[in-house]
DNA sequence: ATGATACCGGATAAATTTGTCCGGTATACT
DNA sequence: AGTATACCGGACAAATTTATCCGGTATCAT
């Protein structure tokens, strides 16, 4: 479904998320260790998400990632997964043909259509701090 | 979504079904040429799916790619991903957590469900044969 | 039988994804 | 100012996926 870079990118930015929400900011090491994810290539995934805005990241001591107020409220899944992946998973064809429409449907793009759909509706209304206050009771785990 | 070995045997297998339905057998340049796609890795490919029984595969001069009146009926897409890629399509965690069910879920776990089992019964219930019928009156194409 | 055809199977190569290393830069604290 | 800290960025390495090559084997036609 998502590529690992991806799935890594959202159980950190759901970390942060929730950090952030109890007022902490949290460093690198601290989110590899609480997602279970190799520190250097969860960094470079981090990058991105702080360049394309999803994520706030300071320098030096004190420093780390965190969500400002207004990202808490705004960033949804989809935003992760665009900056990560990038939209064709409910986008693109799922035979992977290049022109797949209504016009030129696939075998499968009838099939499909609705199973997307669904799919960028959910991504697109869930946010990364809905995804994180599902864990603060622990009803849900970032580990594996 | 799918990988692209999964895509191509997708592809080729209900190119097959379609040419089984009229009574042809199939080379493997043929299918290639059909589904646009590298003709070797295709081989590849349409030997998991004639091990595995998806479908009928003969040598020698005449020889080619076919599937029985049997496999028509019974091969749906559900057993070509399997096949070529893995259930973990429908049954592994969004996040790629190794543990996420309903007692330890993710926090997607629960907005992913009632998506990943939609796909799963359409899968399931979607024939090959079924696919390469809605190709025949040209309403859905092959290539890319 | 012989030769041509077409799938099979293993080795190999290219491309992409995943993951690491390390010096550079900005920041905070003393 | 000096120093330790932590993210940044580019190069590099490992692993996986995608793709190719080629000799082997079964099969059909002559």
């Amino acid at each position: 479904m998502f590529s690992k870079a991806c799935e890594y990118g959202i159980r950190a930015a759901v970390h942060i998320a929730l950090q952030s929400e109890k007022g902490f900011r949290v460093g690198l090491r601290d989110i590899a260790e609480a997602i279970d994810s190799p520190e250097a290539f969860t960094g470079k995934i981090l990058q991105q998400l702080s360049r394309d805005n999803l994520i706030q990241s300071s320098k030096g001591p004190t420093g780390g990632f965190e969500m400002t107020p207004h990202q808490l409220e705004t960033v949804m899944l989809s935003d992760v997964v665009s900056t990560i992946d990038s939209d064709l998973i409910y986008t693109g064809c799922g035979l992977g043909l290049a022109i797949c429409d209504s016009e030129n449907p696939c075998p499968l793009h009838q099939s499909f259509m609705g199973i997307r759909e669904q799919l960028r509706v959910m991504l697109e209304t869930t946010s990364i701090r809905h995804l994180a206050m599902s864990l603060e009771n622990g009803a849900a785990i970032l580990k594996r």
